[in-house]
Formats: structure tokens, C-alpha cells, sequence
DNA sequence: CATCCACCGGAACTTAGGGTTC
DNA sequence: GAACCCTAAGTTCCGGTGGATG
């Protein structure tokens, strides 16, 4: 097999690879270290409420937290993408799994009073941190009420906007108001080729890359990080599959694209099949985008969705960020961002 | 101003796949 | 193993909204 002259270590160019040091987010992570630092005296930790632009270092630094965290204090943690975990059965399964307890291997019968019963039981006095990233797409806010019930637990709750928690219960509002709240602003251009500057020099051999390029992704990545790491990563296995032993300017140009297509693992065929659509027509109408769907879907042997479930997957894209909507009713176009 | 049309989103309902119980 | 229960995903139905048209 050929050896790759480009990529020396891909973990580094994942993005759930949590980099030894973390760059222009010194005010982010001394708020959250000293949010922490309670559980090394085996106390339980605040509730914290971190927002932000996808890509701003939510994950990154609560993830990077929660490890140097561990190596000094005896905790339990759980880590829950409420995209992928959305319900209040799905949130609690993940956290009881993550947790280490002894479930049925039986996935979907395990009743909800039974994960609430290992909880009770199960749950030791040391503290535990549990992350919800995603929380916007929480879909039942009952289950933050069952984790607040716990004394030892804590949340770091992870969203795109601040107004994440409007729509939840008062009760619960009420008991989250003493939450620290911790903004990410986006990154600009300069702050993200520092940090592809580092995952570059970790993550592939020296001067690969020129720094004319890393600038120009820094550039198109609109102040997202992640989005900026996953062209990163798309370019240089583009150039290692084709042999190469440096980054051709033939790549660099529409990369952006490419990234948030292969990127999103989150999103289902039908949601990649719209992100194809707009990408190659750039604005488009609701009952276009539905025709364009129906035909992509016949090339593919797929069975379509009806519109209205199409329209949900739309409304997921936005709320994500992934792609835009302009105008109201009738002159209203979609987008990619 | 009335009417039409494209679009939006809530809600009830259906279907499918799995587990539990007896 | 039949009857039952639960959940997720998808469909059907429908009322509301607001720009366009005349």
C-alpha cells in the first residue's frame, strides 16, 4: 500500500479529537475550568449554559475540560447530542450507558421507569457531569427536570442560541436561572488560522500546505471552526488519494461545500439529498426544492417523503445552521450558508 | 378590498418494528 | 406464540399567513 505523503495522523483532523492546548477561548475556559473546579474537592459542579455560532469551541472546550478534569478528580460524566438523542427516553438511555450501568440489551422495550429506577440506585455520591450538546433539539424538557433531581449530577447545556431555554417549563427555567452563562462569539478569520495552523502542523507533514491556503479556508469558513477543520481534513485526503505530496490550488476552490455535505453525519439521506440540491442551485423555491427532491429521489430508486415531512427535515437544516431561508410565502428561497 | 395562491406548521392518525407478558 | 404495549417515523388534514393580482 502507498504510503500518505500528506496526512501523518487523521484523529487530528476530526472533529472529535480534543486538542492538547486550546486557542482564543482563554476567557471561555477559565469561566467553565473555575465552573469545574468544585468536583476535584468532590463537590457537585453549577449548572453552565454555554451559546454560540456552530463551530465556536463549545464542544471542543467542554470536552477538553471534562478530560483534564478527570485526571484529577473522581467524577462520572455522560456526554448526549440531543440531535442524535432527542427524547426524554433517548437523553436518559445514553446517560445511564455512558454512565457504565448494566442495561437490557433489549434497545427500544426498556421502559422509562427502569432507566429512572437505575438512576435512583445506580447513581453514586461522587459528582457527575453530564453534557447536553445540541440542546436546541431537545425535544421534551422533562428529562433536564429528572437530571436537576439529582444532587450530585450537573449539566453543561450546549446551544446555538441563547434562546434555547425560552420554551422550557418556568419550573425548570427557575431552577437553571443560577446557570453560568457562557458566550462563544465566532472566531475570526485570524483566530482560525491559528487553530488550523495547529492541526495542521499535528496532523500533517511539514509544509504541505502553504499558508496562503490555510488563510483562504480560514477565509470561506465564516467563523466556524469545525467547518474550517472538516475542509482541512477533505482537502488533504483529496490530494494523499491522488498520490500527491502537496495541496494543489486546483482544490481550494469550492471546498466549503464538500465539507458541510461530508461533514454532517448527523443528517439523514433525505436532509443530504437537499444540502446536493442547493449546492448546485444555489436559491431555490420550497415547491422547487420538493420537485428537485422527486427526481433526485427516482435517479436513486428512493421513496420519497411527502412535502410536509420534507419540509420538516428543511426546518431542521435551518435551525442547525446548515442552510438559510429568505422572504416570506411566495418569494421565499432556500439556501446553503 | 376580495380573492387567490404558495407556503408554513400544528395535530391527529397510521405504520412498522421491536419488547413484554402471560 | 398471540395479544398487547411503546416508540419513532412518516402521512394526512387543515387552518393560518402574507404577498400578488385585479
Amino acid at each position: 500500500m502507498e504510503e500518505n505523503k500528506i496526512i501523518k495522523d487523521i484523529r487530528i483532523l476530526t472533529e472529535d479529537f480534543i486538542p492538547s492546548r486550546i486557542v482564543h477561548r482563554e476567557s471561555q475556559l477559565s469561566t467553565l475550568r473555575d465552573c469545574l473546579k468544585p468536583a476535584m474537592e468532590n463537590k457537585s459542579t453549577r449548572n453552565v449554559f454555554m451559546h454560540g455560532s456552530p463551530g465556536t469551541g463549545k464542544t471542543c472546550i467542554s470536552s477538553y475540560l471534562i478530560s483534564e478534569l478527570k485526571e484529577n478528580a473522581d467524577i462520572s460524566t455522560a456526554y448526549v447530542n440531543c440531535w442524535k438523542n432527542s427524547t426524554r427516553f433517548n437523553v436518559l438511555y445514553k446517560i445511564v450507558s455512558d454512565l457504565g450501568f448494566n442495561l437490557s440489551v433489549h434497545r427500544k422495550g426498556t421502559p422509562l421507569d427502569e432507566l429512572l429506577y437505575i438512576m435512583e440506585n445506580k447513581l453514586s455520591e461522587k459528582p457527575c457531569i453530564i453534557i447536553l450538546d445540541e440542546l436546541d433539539r431537545i425535544e421534551n424538557d422533562r428529562v433536564i427536570y429528572d437530571l436537576l433531581s439529582f444532587p450530585q449530577i450537573s449539566i453543561i447545556m450546549i446551544a446555538n442560541t441563547e434562546t434555547a431555554m425560552y420554551n422550557f417549563d418556568t419550573r425548570i427555567r427557575s431552577r437553571l436561572s443560577s446557570s453560568e452563562n457562557i458566550q462563544f462569539p465566532s472566531y475570526s478569520n485570524s483566530d482560525i488560522v491559528d487553530i488550523l495552523k495547529d492541526r495542521a502542523e499535528w496532523g500533517l507533514f511539514p509544509n504541505v500546505i502553504k499558508d496562503s491556503q490555510v488563510e483562504k479556508i480560514a477565509e470561506m469558513s465564516g467563523g466556524d471552526a469545525r467547518s474550517a477543520i472538516g475542509v482541512l481534513r477533505n482537502i488533504s485526503e483529496h490530494a494523499d488519494n491522488k498520490g500527491l505530496s502537496k495541496i494543489p490550488e486546483k482544490l481550494m476552490e469550492k471546498p466549503v461545500i464538500i465539507s458541510k455535505l461530508k461533514d454532517m453525519q448527523n443528517l439523514n439521506e433525505n436532509q443530504k439529498t437537499i444540502c446536493s440540491i442547493l449546492e448546485r442551485k444555489n436559491k431555490i423555491s420550497p415547491s422547487e426544492l420538493y420537485q428537485n427532491y422527486l427526481v433526485a429521489c427516482e435517479e436513486c430508486s428512493i421513496k420519497p417523503v411527502t412535502e410536509r415531512r420534507l419540509r420538516t427535515f428543511v426546518e431542521e437544516l435551518i435551525s442547525s445552521g446548515i442552510i438559510s431561508s429568505e422572504g416570506n410565502t411566495k418569494s421565499r428561497v432556500y439556501f446553503l450558508n
